[in-house]
DNA sequence: CCTATATTTTGGAACGTTCCAAACGGAACA
DNA sequence: TGTTCCGTTTGGAACGTTCCAAAATATAGG
C-alpha cells in the first residue's frame, strides 16, 4: 500500500527513512534524528537499537531532505573552468583538504573551457543551494560573478573582481609577470616576447604586467605580445606567430605552462633549440614543468595554499554574509630549470 | 515577521521561494511551479506574470526541494579516483557531455587516491541521493561497491567486478597489456620486464596480461614484474628496482603513463638513453605521453568513450533497476611513439 | 511516599517543492 | 436558460528531515 508509487515500482527502490528505521528500533524519529546528528541525551539503550536498526536496514540520512529543513547544505560548489589544465588538480586538493577539516562536503562541476557551459554549471549549484561557491577561473561575465554573490557567499579564484560583492584569491600577476622577465633580462636578454593568454583567467593582468616590467627594465621598445591562450594549441598558435617576425627574440615568455608547452613544440618543430637558440619561460609551474623532460623554467603559483585560502574565506564568509570584501594576494615564485640560458650572441 | 528564522539574520539572507513569486504574480504557488517545470497549460497572460516575477526577485527553484518530492534528483555522482591523473581528465569530459545531453547534472568528488576518503565520497553522494553513480577506478573495497549498488544503480570504470550488482565499463586490459608485449617482442626484445601498478585500478589483470603474454610468445623465462604504482613515484621505485638487476632487462613496460613517466626520469638519470639502450612502454595514452618532449610509446585507452558509455549504462539501469549486469569491454590499440625500439646488441 | 528536578522521549509544525483531484469560468450547444 | 465541455487555476497532501515545546519517565531529597 505505497502511497503514491508507480504502478510497478521495485520494492526494492523506495529507500529505507528515518520512520522505518524508527519503527524497527520502536522509538520516536526525533530519537533517531538526534542519534544521526550525533546528539547527546539519548540513552544508551536506545542508542543502540537504533544503530542497529540503521545497521540492518542500510539507512542512509537523506540530506536534501536534512538541508531542507536546516536552510544550509554543508556542501561547498566548485566551479573549475578547465579540468585538463594540472594547475587546478592542485587547487582542488587543497580545497577539498580544507573543506574536509572545516566539516564540508565539496562538489565540484566544471565549464569545460566553454562560458555557456560555465554559467550553467554555476546555476546548477546554485540550485543545489550549496552554501558556498568557489569559481577557479571562471571566464564568465562579471554580471554573472555578481548575481552569483547575491544569492550565496562566492569566493573567485585566479581572478581579479572589481565588484564588491566577491572575495578573491589570487596570485600577484603582474609581480609573477616581473620576476619572468626580470629572470630573462639577466641573463642577458633583450628581445622577450610574450605569447597571451587570450580569454583566461588573469591573462590580461598577466599581458600588463609583462608590458610594466619591459618599460621599467627600459626594453620598452622590444615589447612584443603575440596573442595565444592557454592550452597547448594557443602556445603553439602563438609561437608561429613569433616565428614570422624579424628578428627573432631571444627569449619567449608564455601566459601559462600549458602554453609554454604548446609554444616548446613549435620552436623545436621549427629548428630552435631550447635555450640554447632561444629561451622559455612559463607560469603557473604546474606538474609538467616539473617533468624532466620538460624541465621548464616557470613561476610557481601556490595552487594548493589558493585552494585552502579560498575555502578558509567562504567559511567566514558563510559565518557573516555581508562583511567587506577580502582580497587575497599570495606571492609567486621564480623556479629555474633547463629552458632558460642566457642568449646566443650580443648583448 | 520571519517564521523561526535566528535573532540576527541579514533579510538577504532568506531567498525567495515560489510563494514570493507567485504573490508577487498573483497566482497560486502550483502555477509557478508548472512555468519552471516548462508544463504547458498556463494561459500566456499568467505566463508572462510569472516570468516578470522570477526575474525581478532572482528567483531560483530549490533543487532539494523538487528532488524530495520527484524522489528523484537527476544527478548522477562521479567519484574519480585520481584527479591528477589526466587519463581521468578524458573520462570526466565524456561523463559531462553525454550527462548533458540526457539532462542530468553530474557532480564530482574525488577520493585522492585514499580508501578512506573514497568512501567518504562515495557516501556522500549517496546521502545527497543522486540518481545514479559513477566511480572511476575505485580502490575501495568489493562490499562498499555492493553497498552502494544496493542503494543506487552504480557503473564502475576501468575496474573488473565479480558481483552481479554494478555495471562495469573497462578497456580490455589482458590484450592492451599483450599488444605492448608484442610490440616489443616484435622489435626484438626477449627481456622484457614489468613496472606493476600495486592497488590501482586494473593493475593486477595488466600484470596477469603481462604474464600471459610473455608465456604465449615462449618468454616466460623472462618474466620480471617489479612493484609500483600508478603514479611518477611508482613508476621511479619500479625502475630503481630494475636497474638493480642483472642483466638489465632491454625492454619496460609500466603499468599506465604515470608510472612510465617516473620510470622514464630514473632510467635516464641512471645512464640509460631511451630508446637506444633500454625501451619503455606505457599505458592510457594520457595527453602526457603525447608531449613532444615525452613522445613515449603507449597503449590507447578511449576515456572519453568509456565516460560516454558510462553514463548511457547508468541512464538505462536508472530507467529500469533491476536488469542484468552489463559489462562493456573497449578495445585498446597500440600508438608507437618515441620511446621504443629494437634493442641494442643481441637477438 | 510525595515533590522537585533531571533525563529521555515524543508528536507536530516547519522547510520549499510537486502532484493531484477538484473548482472555476467561459464558450458552445441544445 | 441550463448543460456540457474544455482550458486554467487552485489548495492541500505529500516528500524525509529537523526543531521545539511539552510529555513521560527516572532520580533524588525530604
Amino acid at each position: 500500500m505505497a502511497p503514491r508509487g508507480k504502478p510497478d515500482e521495485t520494492p526494492s527502490q523506495r529507500r529505507p527513512t528515518i520512520h522505518d528505521v524508527a519503527r524497527r528500533a520502536k522509538v520516536s524519529k526525533s530519537l533517531v534524528s538526534m542519534v544521526t546528528r550525533g546528539e547527546n541525551g539519548v540513552s544508551p539503550a536506545s542508542r543502540t537499537a537504533i544503530l542497529k536498526a540503521i545497521e540492518e536496514l542500510d539507512y542512509r540520512p537523506n540530506l536534501m531532505a536534512r538541508s531542507l529543513v536546516q536552510r544550509r547544505s554543508r556542501i561547498i560548489g566548485v566551479m573549475i573552468s578547465d579540468l585538463r589544465n594540472p594547475f587546478f588538480g592542485a587547487v582542488v586538493a587543497g580545497i577539498q583538504e580544507r573543506a574536509l577539516e572545516l566539516g564540508y562536503q565539496v562538489l565540484f562541476n566544471t565549464g569545460d573551457r566553454d562560458v555557456s557551459r560555465e554559467e550553467a554549471a554555476i546555476e546548477s549549484l546554485l540550485q543545489l543551494r550549496v552554501d558556498g561557491l568557489v569559481l577557479a577561473s571562471p571566464r564568465v561575465d562579471e554580471a554573472v560573478l555578481t548575481r552569483a554573490a547575491g544569492a550565496v557567499p562566492v569566493v573567485v579564484l585566479n581572478r581579479h573582481t572589481t565588484g564588491d560583492e566577491t572575495d578573491s584569491v589570487t596570485n600577484d600577476n603582474i609581480s609573477g609577470a616581473r620576476l619572468a622577465v626580470e629572470h630573462l633580462a639577466a641573463l642577458g636578454h633583450r628581445r622577450i616576447a610574450f605569447i597571451s593568454g587570450g580569454s583566461g583567467a588573469g591573462a590580461r593582468i598577466r599581458t600588463e604586467g609583462y608590458r610594466q616590467a619591459m618599460e621599467q627594465l627600459g626594453l620598452g621598445e622590444h615589447i612584443l605580445v603575440v596573442e595565444g591562450a592557454h592550452t597547448e594549441d594557443g602556445g603553439d598558435r602563438g609561437a608561429r606567430a613569433l616565428l614570422g617576425t624579424e628578428p627573432l627574440p631571444t627569449a619567449v615568455f608564455a601566459s601559462n605552462d600549458l602554453c609554454a608547452i604548446g609554444a616548446m613544440n613549435a620552436l623545436e618543430e621549427a629548428g630552435l633549440r631550447i635555450p640554447d637558440d632561444i629561451s622559455l619561460i612559463g607560469y603557473d609551474n604546474t606538474s609538467l614543468a616539473a617533468l624532466r623532460h620538460i624541465s621548464l623554467t616557470s613561476i610557481h603559483q601556490p595552487g594548493g595554499e589558493m585552494g585552502r585560502s579560498a575555502v578558509d574565506r567562504l567559511a567566514a564568509r558563510i559565518a557573516s554574509f555581508r562583511t567587506a570584501p577580502h582580497h587575497d594576494v599570495v606571492a609567486p615564485s621564480l623556479v629555474v630549470r633547463s629552458t632558460t640560458a642566457p642568449p646566443r650572441h650580443e648583448g
